[in-house]
DNA sequence: ATTACTTTGTGAACAATTTCACAAGCCCTC
DNA sequence: GAGGGCTTGTGAAATTGTTCACAAAGTAAT
């Protein structure tokens, strides 16, 4: 299959979000062009998008609104259950435990990690906190597919290490530090200080720039 | 001035961390090259983005560390304090307000405003919590230069509404709904669930598209 | 069954972004 | 102060991503 455009994996993920909405407003089809109101883009370009894999409408009519969904999940992934850790138990691990987004899309959280020993044990999110010391015996047990970041900038590296080491196939990392992963091992990072100096910097230069950041 | 892509501002915030790094391992001079690799792109590149702004560098030397990071800081509009208010004192919320990146670079938290009673007058991370309802009036006095939207999905559009009406001139929204905003204001999505169903697609796909996610 | 109307799927045009490649400039040594 | 070795800055080329525009295929009504 060619490489597909990270930014259109994105408007994939919001296409399914906007399928759901309708379906529950008892929708039953949809057509390139309403998708593309609701997420400000344009009719071509949801129609490109979906042609990457396939062609999924029916001319004249639109696209199936659950059949549509079905796809998509299919697509990206969804139609199954990843298991998810979560390594730091600090505010943002919790705050991510929290987020009912995740569950919802079978993202479950089996495991949380922590170096803190004032923490580990501890009950958490109905869990209990572990020890990151045990994390490559767990994981050989039970390899998790994806492991999210959420230690200091300063452990961030060290951790990786041992999350590649263990097996681990992806990471999402919230430390606000670069790390570096073997190229087999898929990687991304979320900075939020990185979102405000986007938008330190749209304001800044407000009158070359009109409005806009990334919608 | 030229629009300039997300992308270049995106990189730019981050040749400043760089920069910093550098700095505080006593470097006084950097190369494009080096810079490059620390960020995971090519020196071509970093050149290409610095060009839109200016030449900064000595050819056959590199580019002084603290001069280039402050071309940056000023660049990026980080040179002065921006002032923050966070509408929503749940969970992410707070993972924010205590995130420490934020006014290291110069944006400060100045209130905090939620609509639950329980919460109204609570003392918050050295803040009192105020109630949504006075939002306008505080903004009239002093408006804020950037709001963080951490409120649950239902409640983002009207809150942007109101928000708007305030004068508010940008938004970094992490509630998981799109909202429409007037083109004169700046908006920027944070969207957790989307990152991690990135990282499902690169999994389920991962034999076509090795590795790789947006790093 | 024909007509009028919609909406998809897609090659081709266009636009944006990245990479290449190299002249020009600066440092350092001799 | 001339020569060798780096590194910048930048047009041009290549690549990637988006928009256009239209034939093909469907619906609905008569």
């Amino acid at each position: 299959m060619k490489r597909i455009a990270d930014s259109t994996v994105r408007r994939l993920s919001l296409y399914l979000r906007f399928l759901e909405e309708f379906g529950n407003g008892g929708q039953v089809t949809v057509s390139s062009g309403e998708l593309a109101q609701r997420g400000g883009t344009t009719s071509a370009q949801v129609r490109k998008d979906l042609s990457f894999f396939g062609s999924f409408g029916k001319r004249g009519l639109g696209y199936s609104v659950p059949e549509l969904a079905g796809q998509l999940r299919e697509i990206l992934g969804l139609e199954r259950e990843w298991r998810v850790i979560i390594v730091g138990a600090g505010k943002v691990g919790t705050a991510l435990a929290q987020y009912g987004g995740f569950s919802q899309r079978g993202f479950h959280i089996v495991a949380v990690y922590d170096k803190d020993p004032a923490k580990i044990g501890t009950p958490w999110e109905g869990l209990t906190v572990r020890d990151v010391a045990e994390m490559s015996a767990d994981s050989a047990r039970e390899t998790p597919d994806i492991a999210v970041l959420t230690v200091p900038a300063g452990a961030a590296q060290g951790v990786v290490d041992r999350l590649v080491a263990a097996g681990v196939p992806a990471i999402l990392n919230f430390a606000p530090a670069p790390i570096n992963v073997p190229p087999e091992v898929a990687l991304k990072n979320v900075n939020m200080a990185l979102e405000l100096e986007g938008l330190a910097y749209a304001l800044t230069n407000r009158d070359a720039n009109d409005g806009a950041g990334h919608r």
